[in-house]
DNA sequence: TCCCAGGGACCCA
DNA sequence: TGGGTCCATGGG
């Protein structure tokens, strides 16, 4: 067992940080959160600002949940606007994390028209099937797959795992990923709208797939990532502020609105999103 | 039964 | 470029 003392000025919220719908792969049983990051298993869990955790060293705890990166700061940046101050207060704590790369990009591939707990289903069901096992205080769990094993399962058996339309998609972009092991660190090194484009040519990445890869697994933090809810929030609350309505100018309006970390505001935004009226005349 | 969900590809004007 | 339309699936 591992512990750590959070710095008390720099808020962090375990649980909101994994239940805001940013990761798919964490679940909480008794007290503990239990995910799978890479070839780890971790259990984590947090009492005020005590954390302690098992199966990672401090340095990949601290690096999947950002626990350097001065929070404060940003909350002042994007914190002007009402309804994100609303949001923070709701949320505290939440902060973005990590994600590796791929796994990020192949579960937002799956994360397409649908809703979180089937999304969180789907992808248990193909790790399951094509992730390397990994025992873990007396059961087993399973490594998300790698591209080349989702590639080499192909777009039938992938069909199998409740993929639908979104197989071939999947499928088509483990094998580019697969041929390409330099494409993390190139897309890391590339400025945001770059690096966007780059992600846009792959098959069943658009706009707003593009934008959470970025956001969740690049610490790109002028993604601004709009969905259903995203957008339902700004047109409803920000009525006219968002050009004609499309998303590429809701996206568009958050970067100009919160600047460098538009990210961090879309995500508390998300994470608050039952509590926003949404109604048109509740503005 | 119907509606909705962390959308994207494709077609057509 | 921009606007429909279709796409598989499962939860409420």
């Amino acid at each position: 067992m591992d512990t750590l003392t959070l710095r008390p000025d720099q808020p962090f919220s375990l649980d909101h940080t994994l239940s805001c719908g940013q990761v798919f792969r964490w679940e909480k049983d008794g007290g503990w959160w239990y995910g799978i990051v890479d070839q780890n298993v971790i259990r984590v869990r947090q009492r005020g600002r005590k954390l302690s955790w098992q199966g990672a060293d401090e340095a990949q705890i601290r690096h999947y949940f950002q626990l350097d990166l001065d929070l404060p700061a940003i909350l002042t940046v994007i914190a002007h606007d009402p309804l994100v101050r609303d949001a923070v207060a709701r949320c505290n704590g939440l902060r973005i994390v990590a994600q590796p790369p791929w796994e990020c990009l192949a579960s937002y591939i799956c994360a397409t028209y649908t809703n979180i707990p089937v999304i969180k289903k789907r992808i248990a069901l193909f790790s399951a099937r094509y992730g390397e096992e990994i025992p873990f205080r007396g059961k087993t769990y399973h490594a998300f797959p790698t591209p080349e094993a989702l590639a080499e399962a192909g777009e039938c058996d992938l069909r199998e795992c409740r993929m639908g339309y979104r197989a071939p998609y999947l499928c088509d972009t483990a094998g580019i990923i697969a041929g390409d092991p330099g494409w993390e660190q190139r897309v890391s090194l590339l400025p945001y709208p770059d690096a966007r484009k780059e992600l846009l040519r792959l098959k069943g990445v658009g706009k707003k797939v593009a934008d959470c890869v970025l956001l969740f697994a690049f610490q790109k933090y002028e993604a601004f990532p709009v969905d259903v809810w995203i957008r339902k929030i700004l047109t409803a609350r920000y009525p006219g502020a968002a050009g004609s309505g499309r998303d590429e100018d809701i996206a568009a309006f958050g970067r100009q609105t919160f600047g460098p970390y538009a990210g961090y505001a879309q995500e508390y935004l998300f994470c608050n999103r039952e509590n926003i009226g949404i109604e048109e005349d509740n503005g």
